[in-house]
DNA sequence: CAGATATATATATCGGCGCTATATACTTGG
DNA sequence: CCAAGTATATAGCGCCGATATATATATCTG
């Protein structure tokens, strides 16, 4: 009938196919790695298995489908942001949306990039992919990059990969927050040319980056332990 | 029929444990990623369930017991190798037998690095980010290391496990195979003095001044002014 | 050696899982 | 209004991980 109004069912107003692809989120979301049936995603739809099935083929297809969802949402909300202008950064800045993404959607995470069967990548990866590489495009535009933007690409989605699944598995080390950063960093300094020539760092965070590692390497001795200490503390927070 | 020839029940006189793990890393390496039933694992066996249940526990009890010894033999005819005695170049090689091992053994792998539970690292795991460690302080001992010896085994296992993973997902990649070369050596670079490397604008005084400049360019938002009083005369005790 | 104790394995089965064959309601174009 | 296509429900299959119970085998002790 066109009259919809029929609150019995509570939200019978949605499609089956949305409430099914929000109760996977929720529980997906909720269940902390471990794995998520497809009765209890049945139940708290309020649906049949028939249903599930044909709408999404079967348990993969329904996953695919919330990852790509979510990575939507994502990406959505990532074009929202202001545009930086220095592709460089625009690269950081990718970066740093790819590792928060996963670390605030852990079990979307695992499934996209964690659980790697041969050969087989979800869409979603693909799509990532895509993107990144044409950020690329545009620094080696800018005359920046110093190997073909497929590489730099690989190397950069396989160092963010390892880095927010290390995050992931070991929160411990989400305290050494700037495990991101150096990683980032390395990576940057290993495919693209910073500016200012030669010098291998000059950005603010590369610069900070830098000066820490050359304090940890020569002595220092002109400061006191104490204010080597601080300046690292300071160095710490210039980093990002 | 009470005569012990073996002909009978094949391999009766291997121990049940033993035999479950040959069947369970036998058809885990067939398996082409696709998960292994314990059924199967006990049909190999020729054992039936409690057998198994009494020797592992649960089927995560058998894979991680598998993926141990797996992970043992790998080291051991690890150090059947020739000693390098460079520490640079033997860092190199253990990131090189590491990957290797992830694409011989992909299953194995995934199993270790993968499908990653939140705080939850298999023990084989924690084995190599125990030797990594130790070859880190050889660096370190040599004064080749240039951030302390756990960064740069987080930011080495990181990365080694992204570019694993990669390859094992993504066969076509392995064609370009020195995607793990150039992010092992983006690695060595941020984490490791290399000789020859020691440009003058990295110098100690060079980065202080660098810094200095790009602090003014830049207004650091994150350092309050009297923190960036008290840097910048810190940094200018550094520039001589 | 006899019994006691501990270890190892088998029988039988439970409840949950992914998935589907079949049947029924709901929508829609003619 | 009917026929055809779409969406959902009923019921159940076959496989899974795991276990309660019972039995065999090894080990220890007196």
């Amino acid at each position: 009938m066109s009259t919809p109004t029929k609150d019995a069912k509570e939200a019978k107003d949605t499609s089956a196919r949305e409430r099914i692809l929000r109760a996977a989120a929720k529980l997906l979301a909720e269940s902390g790695g471990e794995p998520v049936s497809t009765r209890a995603v049945l139940a708290e739809a309020g649906v049949r298995a028939p249903t599930l099935y044909h709408h999404f083929g079967d348990k993969q297809g329904l996953f695919d489908a919330v990852v790509a969802h979510g990575f939507a949402q994502y990406l959505a909300a990532k074009r929202e942001l202001p545009v930086i202008d220095d592709p460089l950064d625009n690269l950081r800045q990718g970066w740093d949306n790819h590792v928060e993404f996963g670390l605030t959607n852990p079990a979307f995470y695992v499934l996209m990039y964690g659980s790697a069967r041969p050969g087989v990548r979800p869409p979603a990866a693909e799509e990532a992919y895509r993107l990144l590489l044409e950020s690329l495009e545009r620094v080696a535009r800018a005359g920046l990059l110093r190997v073909p933007p497929e590489q730099a690409a690989r190397m950069a989605i396989a160092a963010g990969v390892g880095v927010t699944l290390t995050l992931i598995t070991d929160p411990s080390g989400s305290v050494d927050s700037d495990l991101s950063v150096r990683t980032r960093e390395a990576v940057l300094a290993a495919t693209t040319v910073q500016p200012g020539g030669g010098t291998p760092e000059s950005s603010l965070p590369g610069l900070a980056i830098s000066l820490g590692a050359a304090l940890s390497q020569d002595g220092a001795h002109v400061l006191s332990p104490g204010e080597q200490a601080l300046l690292r503390e300071w160095l710490q927070r210039l980093e990002s």
